[in-house]
DNA sequence: TCAATGCTAACTATAGTATGTAGAACTTTA
DNA sequence: TAAAGTTCTACATACTATAGTTAGCATTGA
């Protein structure tokens, strides 16, 4: 695993997820997911499918586009 | 299935593809996938992966924030 | 110490891969 | 006109890889 832009985007929706004072377990409660997966995701461990990524930016409040604008 | 996101990332992957002039077919050997995935994805009859999607829009020659640019 | 996160390991749901059939639309040949 | 061939896509399974979900214990840091 550890592809590039698992990597990437883990570290994105961690930064975020920081900015907004969120623990793993605050986010995943909020994004419906649990807390070791979103834990899996931030280092990069699995390769997250599309409605997931949906659930995790909306629980961040950000569209997702803004989860890969600064990728590749 | 059949997702409000899965069926917006759908139709702009064959829009794209079409505005590009290629067939399934092309686009899935330039993705390095199989013909009948790209229908799969175009119909969001699967949830995609970040890898794959990933693929695609190399395949494209796009940025993968293009591809959700007009999401939500 | 306590809260937050890492990590292992297991299970079950489903994404990814592939084959085959059918039909639509267009092209060629007779 | 029509028949035959070509290209493209939909669709239906079915198999195998792996994403998604969870529980438990270890580690880290305030």
């Amino acid at each position: 695993m550890k592809a590039k832009i698992l990597v990437v985007f883990g570290q994105k929706v961690k930064t975020e997820r920081l900015k907004q004072g969120f623990s793993q377990e605050e986010l995943a409660e909020k994004a419906n997911l649990h807390r070791t997966y979103i834990g899996m995701i931030e280092r990069a461990e699995k390769n997250i499918t599309l409605i997931n990524i949906e659930k995790i930016a909306k629980a961040l409040n950000i569209n997702v586009y803004k989860l890969f604008k600064d990728i590749d």
